[in-house]
DNA sequence: ATGCATGAGAC
DNA sequence: TCTCATGCATA
């Protein structure tokens, strides 16, 4: 207890839209959390992934404390484990080729390629010696002038149309195209995406919407694809008795199962390395296809599951018709043929690496209260020796994960979040000498813990097609 | 593939 | 101030 005593925010409460996760209960419950030694084992479930890959999850020794840390010692360097969260749910059992074809670049590699079949295309600015004027890291600025990155367009001059910017240039033209798909928040079906595009060749004008109006005209419609076609019929098994084969999304969408996503989701990676897309063209592709373009990264995570359900029904059909074009098109290459010049002047702060025993620190005070208050988040800045906001953003982001990870199709989503009451021996008394004190919030002292505190019962909660991957 | 960051919207 | 969707930057 005494060492407990020390931990700053070892009586850390909950507020009622804490959110709670097995496996820190069964850290904490089975580890003997109230305990003097702080016995979480190894990793400290900095990962979720840990309580389910055995492989990965045994024999590291704890370290030793860290001088910042206040509280007892954490097990394992979180960097030498380095489980990254994701992995468990990375399907990457489907096409073990895949990993060949993750790369980030623009499309504008293979806007010059004759065919685009085969995979060799440039993945990195380096292959494909882009321009990139970039300030070093190591300046003193605090922030870094934004990387402004310049893709030359291969094919004409960089032109206004051309220009890009990261962030939706037209604010109200994707609420337009969000009621197509998530259901939780979409009530409304919306028939307005039926596509007035008359070709299957996906405008190779980048330009913006013009007129704001709701993407009304950005969707081609679908329906060209007798091979997408069974594959909207095999997404389309849906009691509500919606439409089948037809493209209205609205519907189809809304009852999206899980299954259907994964399924979906597994097509989509096929048929792109199939294809011989990268996630990054798939992401601009659809800022081609239907004015919204997205990133890397979030292609990356539909495929690999790893986004919320509901971010997943919204993007699903946009990729599916993404993937109808793809497919149908006699030159899918066309839709490479992106004229795109990055032009962000926005600052943005320069990324911060956390170093493995901070990520170490930070996890083991996540364990303990994975929503600090200002005051806390403070004292823990205080302590590692990190910017407030630094330690703010790592916790937003960490939640973030867990959620993501641990319910990724629930669709009782948030119910894991709700507060559950505490058993007892986890209710933290408040304890003299804690540098936090009392927390404001009115349900007193209390710690989360998630209604399922086994791994074995926490992955029957999961969505089977998570449970696949955790188990493949 | 993923960590850290941003910004909109909700509370 | 949080969640959420999303992306840049990087491991």
């Amino acid at each position: 207890m005494s060492e407990r005593s020390q931990s700053p925010i070892s009586e850390c409460n909950s507020r009622p839209d804490d959110f709670s996760r097995a496996m820190y209960a069964q850290a904490l419950s089975q580890e003997g959390f109230g305990g003097t030694s702080l016995q979480i084992p190894h990793g400290v479930l900095q990962h979720h992934s840990l309580l389910f890959n055995k492989a990965a999850y045994n024999g590291m020794p704890p370290t030793t404390p860290q001088s910042f840390f206040p509280f007892p010692p954490v097990g394992g360097d979180y960097r030498a484990s380095d489980l990254q969260a994701g992995e468990f749910c990375q399907p990457k059992h489907w096409y073990p080729i895949a990993s060949e074809y993750t790369g980030q670049v623009p499309a504008l590699a293979a806007a010059t390629q004759p065919t685009n079949l085969s995979p060799p295309m440039a993945e990195t600015r380096e292959q494909i010696k882009m321009p990139e004027i970039k300030i070093e890291k190591d300046v003193n600025d605090e922030y870094d002038v934004k990387s402004i990155q310049q893709y030359p367009n291969p094919t004409s001059s960089s032109v206004a149309h051309g220009v890009y910017y990261s962030t939706p240039w037209n604010p109200s033209f994707w609420p337009g195209l969000t009621h197509i798909t998530a259901s939780s928040s979409n009530p409304q079906p919306v028939n307005s995406i039926t596509s007035t595009s008359s070709s299957t060749s996906p405008s190779l004008s980048p330009s913006p919407p013009s007129n704001g109006l709701p993407g009304v005209t950005f969707f081609n419609s679908g329906g060209s694809s007798q091979g997408v076609q069974a594959l909207q019929a095999q997404t389309t098994t849906r009691s509500s008795g919606s439409s089948s084969g037809g493209c209205s999304d609205s519907e189809e969408e809304e009852n999206l199962s899980t299954e259907e996503l994964e399924q979906f989701a597994k097509e989509l990676k096929h048929k792109r390395i199939t294809l011989g897309f990268t996630q990054a063209d798939v992401g601009l592709a659809l800022g081609n296809l239907y004015g919204k373009m997205f990133s890397q990264t979030t292609i990356c995570r539909f495929e690999a599951l790893q986004l919320s359900f509901k971010n997943m029904c919204k993007l699903k059909p946009l990729l599916r018709r993404w993937l109808n074009e793809a497919e149908t098109s006699d030159n899918p290459q066309d839709m490479y043929k992106i004229e795109r010049v990055f032009v962000d002047t926005r600052k943005r702060k320069r990324r911060t690496s956390l170093e493995g025993s901070v990520r170490t620190a930070l996890e083991s005070y996540f364990v303990k209260c994975p929503k600090p208050n200002t005051q806390e988040i403070t004292h823990i800045a205080d302590d590692l020796c990190l910017e407030r906001d630094v330690v703010r953003v790592w916790f937003c982001n960490r939640r973030q994960k867990g959620k993501r990870l641990a319910l990724p199709f629930d669709e009782c989503e948030g119910q894991y979040y709700e507060q559950s009451p505490p058993p007892p021996h986890m209710v933290h008394s408040s304890l003299p000498g804690q540098a936090y004190p009392p927390s404001s919030h009115p349900g007193g002292p209390t710690f989360y813990m998630p209604p399922l505190q086994r791994p074995d019962v926490f992955k029957q909660s999961l969505h089977p097609g998570l449970v696949g991957h955790l188990t493949s």
